[in-house]
DNA sequence: GTCTATAGCCAGATAGAC
DNA sequence: GTCTATCTGGCTATAGAC
């Protein structure tokens, strides 16, 4: 049995840290910050965490860890395509929503420091999408969708769930769009970004 | 006239620090890398941009002023909504194929200097879209395509075509995919992701 | 304009008292 | 376990010779 009281000090720490470091990333983080947000001292970070390193692998491994299995829930659920990409779709903006810095913070510390990739993949942290690549070629051969290679297919659907959290400054400045509006295009997509793969894909029979 | 010989270190100095600041981001890059790559001392740094700061500045402003125009003027044309789709996408891709970081580099550095957007607004670096979302509300008033928000469609746009870079690999870690199969995906979306767009919103008549 | 040498600062990490 | 004080290294920036 571990003993699990007085683990507040550890959680409250590796919360401050999420915090901090999806604000500013592994560099543009400061051991000081996450300290005061933690309401304890620079010391007590290392005595957990050992180091700065250490700690922030363990953040990355908890938002990572996060998001995977929910993606993984519905890729592999019992659904007809359709209603998986509803379903991704309408649980992912709405999660999302709630954690604004969390895909941002997964894309880029993937992109600046690869051997995450490696390890994530042995580790089998990444869902299998065999089932839905076949589902995709099934529909395709019975003449129920256009015909789309699934990978294609997967980076479409990716990609119009995440990129509106991501690209959100480079939109806003675009599309002159305030605050208040992004947020409302942001709810409307819960139904709207499906409806347009839907869309994209379905053939009328 | 402003004399045109002699500015091959400033040149020099200017790609270096593209090269190292898309790679590992304003506050993992350092200035002895810089100086490295550009294969002169750290001090010309200095005497040239006269901090790090001012110098990713200039390395910002030049990457954004690549993409921005080209964008404009796809935008701003006088084509129809879909060859203006087919256009941009496969330019789009075309172009960012030569330049990977490009697009992870202003994401990201756009994410972490709010300031820089107000900047850029101010300074009118933004392409004007108004011209877009007026063809694309007339063109659902006489009924050729899905009624769709003008913004999303945007978004949908610019998702579908910066994202495959942007999360490349959380991308490969899903899908399996090799770097060679991926590239040749990337290829296929010159042509796929327009397509795509447009079974999305087109009517039959 | 370009270099070497170094100042000055700041952040991660540790020692050691309590 | 938690704190204060301090070490240590690395990085930006500058001084000054050539």
């Amino acid at each position: 049995m571990v003993s699990k009281k007085d683990n507040n000090t550890e959680s409250d720490i590796l919360e401050a840290a999420k915090n901090v470091f999806q604000r500013k990333g592994m560099f543009g983080a400061r051991m000081q910050e996450i300290a005061n947000e933690a309401g304890i001292n620079k010391a007590l970070l290392h005595y957990y965490y050992r180091s700065k390193q250490l700690l922030f692998e363990a953040v990355f491994k908890q938002a990572f860890g996060l998001m995977a299995p929910k993606l993984s829930a519905i890729i592999n659920s019992e659904l007809s395509l359709e209603e998986k990409i509803r379903e991704f779709t309408s649980n992912y903006i709405s999660f999302v929503i709630k954690h604004p810095y969390l895909p941002n913070f997964i894309i880029q510390e993937l992109n600046s420091n690869p051997q995450f990739i490696e390890q994530l993949v042995a580790e089998k942290n990444f869902p299998d999408i065999a089932g839905f690549k076949k589902q995709v070629e099934e529909m395709t051969a019975v003449g129920k969708i256009r015909p789309i290679n699934p990978n294609q297919l997967f980076v479409n659907i990716m990609a119009l769930n995440v990129f509106p959290f991501i690209g959100k400054p480079l939109l806003k400045g675009f599309t002159k769009m305030d605050e208040k509006t992004y947020q409302e295009m942001l709810e409307e997509r819960k139904t709207a970004a499906a409806d347009f793969i839907i869309n994209a894909i379905k053939l009328e029979q």
